[in-house]
DNA sequence: TAAGATTGATTTTTCAATCTTC
DNA sequence: GAAGATTGAAAAATCAATCTTA
């Protein structure tokens, strides 16, 4: 690992040392992330359900009145508004949620979790935090673990302050 | 934040308490992960090319030889074999890369980056490096720093030790 | 005019063969 | 038979309109 500076040395530096070290910062990130994802997609492919179908029904079931608008919901999960129809188009089309009318503001609709969303959320669950327990907490002693947690919500804040909940969507969601 | 026991207080709770604090975890994961690919995937736009695409030339210029296996490189940038094979494809179409036969193993190939993709990784580093200094690294202190990317080795090493650089790479890199 | 959501066309990715070499 | 890579068919995501309501 130490020999990456070598290996691009030829590649200009910006703007002091270091270089490699922001890139390889990035690249672990993104490899936990990745293989995280990895673990996930292979826990509930059982289900037929992709990692990015789950974290919609989550986010739901986490939400105030298991609800959120759909271009909130969009930018929680990280997919373009017609990537985010289509999914949930998907995703209603199997029952696990359906569209509501914003009864203020007649262009706005709702995805809500349906009973059989929730029940198959519930039955999930509990395997999904084993992943998570056995990939993300085995190996952190608990105070790494507080130390990571913090780290990881001042760079959320930093990075995608809309994405933490209570912001915009909960506001939209009184609508 | 904290009202979110009670939105899924319904939801079993599987192994002992914090369901909810281990979903948090991982969410600001994925939030960061995907928010900082956002900002890269803008920075990037210009040049016409997508983060992933940009990670494959940056992890063969930073690879010896500037050269990878094809099932090395797809496993680093968590791609299957054979959207690899479409990407490097594009790639190989734009000049910035080639694909070169293993002299050892004539079922294998490499792709090698090509001065072109060379120069176009030089031309997009330092803006690539700001990115991450402004989002990534700004809002943390050195110890702060120091301690997260210790954690985050530990959690690489756990979830993805194949993704180290100089693991099974390297080795094969040897042909 | 702009915001929220959707649709059509295209691009990107995957899954399941397939082909070649080990 | 298994591993490395590619291809065809299909799924999933995007961008650029489009439609409706604010």
């Amino acid at each position: 690992m130490d020999d990456l500076a070598a290996t691009t040395s030829d590649v200009t530096t910006p703007a002091g040392p270091a270089v490699d070290d922001r890139l390889t910062l990035m690249g672990l990130l993104s490899e936990i992330s990745t293989g995280l994802q990895a673990r996930i997609d292979e826990d509930l492919s059982p289900a037929r359900l992709t990692s990015t179908e789950f974290g919609v029904l989550l986010r739901l079931s986490r939400s105030p009145g298991e609800r959120l608008r759909m271009t909130d919901l969009a930018a929680q999960v990280n997919l373009s508004n017609s990537g985010l129809t289509r999914l949930v188009d998907r995703l209603e089309r199997a029952g696990h949620l359906h569209r509501e009318a914003c009864p203020n503001d007649r262009r706005g609709s709702f995805a809500v979790l349906t009973p059989k969303g929730r029940s198959l959320l519930q039955r999930l669950l509990p395997g999904h935090v084993a992943v998570l327990d056995r990939w993300l907490l085995a190996p952190l002693s608990a105070e790494d673990l507080d130390a990571f947690v913090a780290t990881l919500r001042v760079l959320r804040d930093h990075i995608a302050p809309d994405a933490a909940a209570g912001s915009a969507a909960d506001a939209a969601a009184a609508c």
